[in-house]
DNA sequence: CTAGTGATTGTTGAA
DNA sequence: TTCAACAATCACTAG
């Protein structure tokens, strides 16, 4: 599935895909916590879910991140949060693939980790009613193996 | 004091 | 297939 490259598929969307992108949907945010009632934090709630993973970053935060450091080292005195992130979208944007390319993959990899809690994740739910648990599965080992896969190519100099 | 807000784009989960 | 919201950051502001 997916679109892959564009190209033939980009037919159906076009314009059916458009209300999305325009103006930032209306805020996303805005969570509005509402309760609060005790001072943990931010923790963005506590009565959804138990450990839901948070989402993988992607390539553009990935990119973001170390955008952050680089802009704010020639812009010290900027103090707003937009400013970042509007100059890392132009940025972004101006990238090419390859460029693009080492911040996709670690977000490659940030997602297989991603999945992973999710599958922990499902097991917590374990809410529904009944779900005797039965014979219980353990398989998949929720312990995240930090394997770190340091895999350079791509351009060799 | 607490936590939401802004701004970017990508990604993922649900319908 | 399509939509919609959420992912990080950081100083400021409002109640």
């Amino acid at each position: 599935m997916k679109s892959s490259k564009g190209k033939g598929a980009a037919k159906y969307s076009k314009e059916s895909l458009k209300p999305v992108d325009d103006r930032k949907v209306g805020k996303r945010k805005a969570a509005t916590k509402a309760d609060k009632s005790s001072s943990q934090k931010k923790q963005r709630d506590a009565k959804k879910d138990p450990n839901k993973p948070k989402r993988p970053p992607s390539a553009f935060f990935v990119f973001l991140e170390e955008f952050r450091k680089d802009f704010k080292k020639e812009h010290p005195d900027v103090k707003a949060v937009s400013a970042v992130g509007k100059a890392g979208g132009q940025r972004w944007k101006s990238m090419s693939d390859a460029e693009k390319a080492p911040y996709e993959a670690k977000a490659a990899k940030r997602k297989s980790d991603y999945e992973k809690l999710m599958k922990a994740y499902n097991k917590k739910q374990e809410s529904t009613a009944d779900d005797e648990n039965e014979g219980n599965d353990e398989e998949d080992e929720a312990s995240a193996e930090e394997e770190e896969e340091e895999e350079d190519d791509e351009d060799e100099d």
